[in-house]
DNA sequence: CCCTACCGAGACGCAACCGTTCCGTCTCGT
DNA sequence: ACGAGACGGAACGGTTGCGTCTCGGTAGGG
C-alpha cells in the first residue's frame, strides 16, 4: 500500500463527502476524484460504511485537549475558540452536521462518532468545569449536564444550523453570557 | 386530484424521508410505502426538489406563535416547551437535522427552510426579547442576535443533536440559566 | 535487472432509481 | 347515466452505484 495513495483518497473522501453528503456519496466519484482506480479503495476497505468509519475515526482522534489556563474565563474562551476555528473549516461546517444527521439512522456511524469525538469532547468540557468547581469559581452543586449543553449549544447553532458569520467579540461576548448561565 | 391520495403521499414523504434520508430519498418508496402509483406523485410535483420544497413550507407554516405570557420567565419557557414538544417527534428530530444538513449544499431548499421556518422563528423570538426590554425586564442594550443563540442553541444541541433524553425539569432550569444569560 | 506487489483505468453483472407511458378500473360532477 | 380524468400497477429506457475482476504499466527491493 502505498501512502500517496491512501492520502489522496483521504482527502478525496472528505471533500466528497462535503459536495454530495453521506446518502449520495459514491466510490466511483471518490476513485474520480483522488485519481485512483477504485480496486486501490476496495483494497484497504471492504465497504463504504467501513471505510467512513475508519476514516472519520481517524481525523477525529486529533482533537482532544482540554484548556488550562488557571480560569474559568481562560479555560471557556479556548475551549468555544478551538471549536471556532474547527467549525470555521468549510468541510467540516458541511460535514459535521450531516454525519449527525446520518448517525440518527445509521448505528454504527453513531457509535463511532461517540467514541471518538462526543465521549472526549463531553469529558473533556466536564473537567474543565470541574476545575472552575475546585477553585471555588463555580459551585458546588453546578449542574454539569446542564452546563455542557450551554458551553456547545450557542456557538454550534450559531457556526452549523444557522451558519450566520461571527462578529470578531462573538466569542468573548458568549464567553461572559455562558459564565452567568453556569453560575445561575 | 383527491385529498386522501396528496394526503397518503404527504404521510409516506415524511416517513420516508426520516427512514432513508434526503439524499436517499426515492420516489418509488414514497409510492410504494404510500399504496399510490408513481404517476399520481408526479401529476402533482415535477421533481423530488419540488416535493421536498413545497412539503415542507406546508408542514411549516403552521409553527408560528409568539409567546406573551407577560412576563420574560413565562414566555421564555413557553417557547422552550414549543420547540421541546416539536422536537419531541420522533420524525422532527430526524428529519430536521437531515433538512439542515442538506441546507448547506442546497440552494433552494436552504431558502426554502429559511423562509418558512427559521425567519419566522428568530422573528418570533427576537419580539419576545423585545417584549422584555419594552417590560424592563433586560437592558436597553441587550445583544439580541447573541441572545437568540442561547433561546435556541442548547435545547436543540440537547434534542437533535447529542439526542439525551431530557428530565421532567429540564426546561425549568434550561430557562433560569438562559435568562441568567440575557441578563449578563 | 528482474520479480513481485501495487498501481490507474475501466468493463462487468446486478440492483436501484428516475421520469414517462400505458393499461384497465374507479370516482366524480353533471 | 355518462364522460372526463384521476387512480393503482406495471413496464420501459437510460443512468448511476456497488463490489469484483481483468488488463497493461510501474516502482522498488534483492
Amino acid at each position: 500500500m502505498q501512502d500517496d495513495v491512501t492520502d489522496a483518497i483521504t482527502t478525496a473522501f472528505f471533500e466528497e463527502l462535503a459536495s454530495a453528503g453521506y446518502g449520495k456519496l459514491s466510490v466511483d466519484a471518490i476513485a474520480r476524484r483522488a485519481g485512483v482506480g477504485k480496486a486501490a479503495i476496495y483494497r484497504r476497505w471492504p465497504s463504504k460504511q467501513a471505510m467512513t468509519v475508519a476514516l472519520v475515526s481517524g481525523v477525529a482522534v486529533t482533537s482532544i485537549s482540554t484548556p488550562d489556563t488557571g480560569s474559568l474565563r481562560g479555560d471557556i474562551r479556548r475551549f468555544l475558540a478551538d471549536a471556532h476555528t474547527a467549525l470555521q473549516h468549510p468541510l467540516a461546517r458541511t460535514i459535521v452536521p450531516d454525519l449527525l444527521a446520518e448517525a440518527t439512522r445509521n448505528t454504527e456511524l453513531a457509535e463511532t462518532l461517540q467514541a471518538t469525538i462526543r465521549n472526549p469532547r463531553r469529558a473533556s468540557a466536564a473537567r474543565l468545569l470541574q476545575h472552575a468547581i475546585a477553585r471555588g469559581e463555580l459551585p458546588e452543586a453546578t449542574d454539569i449536564e446542564l452546563g455542557l449543553d450551554f458551553l456547545a449549544g450557542p456557538l454550534y447553532w450559531r457556526l452549523a444550523v444557522i451558519a450566520m458569520p461571527t462578529a470578531d467579540t462573538y466569542v468573548d461576548r458568549l464567553t461572559d453570557k455562558i459564565i452567568a448561565a453556569l453560575k445561575a
